[in-house]
DNA sequence: TTAAATTTTGATTAATTATTTACATTTATT
DNA sequence: AATAAATGTAAATAATTAATCAAAATTTAA
């Protein structure tokens, strides 16, 4: 069996060096970050199993870190907190939390939860770099390349491209896009999401007045294929 | 938006109340059982999105149920338990439960948590084609194939012939299509439907001068074979 | 602080899709 | 078989939706 890695990002050192004994005497690496954005780089730098993130965060509040998590991490996020308010239970899990515990917590049952969310992500999960075509993309690197030659976008395109990759074959309606990429309350912006398709053609497709890979479902939305 | 199954094993029948109402408000099909074998049956015989299971039933243990369903089923299963034993919650989410809650339960956390495990379901379930003969459709993303070839539907179009599969075999009035498809007001339009009817003809059937798929019940409306 | 890069906005043009019309064909009834 | 009613088809027009470009505003990096 080997170990899986797991990231805790909680700004109260008591509660990490509990963590810490707890996982590690069950074979879990363990990881840890004071704050959201170190517990961001860490993230990145090294893609762990599951995130253990603590909501109460001193620097950015744990949702936005959740959010900004969620634009690439696909595994488990499990919330600790010390609020037990439904308020803050829905938004968690709305914003793609995989669990949401409340502290103080019981190991048993923490360790039961690790060991269910673990088990259901290492299903589907195998490397980060995917290839479409002549594409291929990194999505923890946050690289495209295109026949090797890599690609030079911006944030906001990749997070769009690495949606399309994500849902390859499947269209997404403008309002999907949007609250994906530009969040709650732009579903109506669908201009944006049409001058970056548009960048994007550019530089994904062969020949951008016939798009192949990012076509357009007219009244709809698009659909990456 | 299509309606995801829920299927419940509850012996309570207040609660099944309770629940139903909750969920088909939020636009869930709920399916209902008393007893774990007859839950089981239903399963069998009609594979929901998710589960909700009581652990206290009256025929076996729930985590019985829990287990033999988990031989086969790979969607979610939410335990539901007055029980609050952290060894009752180990054992359940060690047999594959995807999350447990304890009655009495919140509204919205329940909401909150079943949006999550369907959500993460959604992703990789293929569940949304359907086959018939050479036409294969993909409600979800939007995709309608007809011996493998990818066809090329407008909205309306798809939507139209999402409809008469959905209602396979059953004839739909003028009427009720135009309702569904161009909404209230729109009852007697009936040459919308005989050109949308014709263009999917000319595009989902081998001969569409003898449509074998969408046949006309003249004086009615038609039917989708 | 300035310069560069990126995002947002608005205006214009292009493309696609929906509706309407006119007429042809089929079906039901006598 | 004749007729009326219902259905089908094709093409013109209207309406909607999408793409493109460029300027303004904002953000980021040096």
């Amino acid at each position: 069996m080997n170990k899986s890695d797991i990231l805790i990002i909680d700004d109260e050192a008591p509660i990490r060096k509990l963590l810490e004994i707890t996982l590690e005497s069950n074979g879990y690496k363990v990881w840890q970050a004071e704050t959201g954005k170190s517990g961001i780089l860490m993230a990145v730098n090294h893609p762990p199993e599951l995130i253990l993130l603590d909501i109460g965060l001193p620097d950015k509040s744990g949702h936005e870190i959740l959010k900004e998590l969620r634009t690439w991490y696909t595994k488990a996020i499990i919330i600790l907190s010390v609020q037990n308010s439904e308020e803050d239970i829905v938004k968690a899990l709305d914003n793609g939390a995989t669990d949401y515990l409340t502290k103080p917590f019981r190991n048993a049952e923490l360790l039961a939860r690790i060991r269910s969310v673990i088990r259901r992500n290492q299903r589907n999960d195998d490397c980060t770099i995917f290839t479409f075509g002549e594409l291929q993309i990194d999505f923890i690197a946050r690289i495209v390349k295109r026949n090797e030659e890599l690609l030079k976008l911006t944030s906001t395109e990749f997070n769009l491209l690495a949606l399309f990759m994500k849902n390859e074959g499947r269209v997404l309606t403008h309002q999907y896009i949007l609250k994906e990429i530009w969040g709650f309350g732009y579903q109506t912006e669908t201009q944006y999401l049409r001058v970056f398709v548009g960048t994007l053609r550019k530089k994904i497709e062969r020949n951008p007045n016939q798009p192949k890979h990012i076509v357009t479902e007219s009244g709809v939305g698009y659909r990456f294929n």
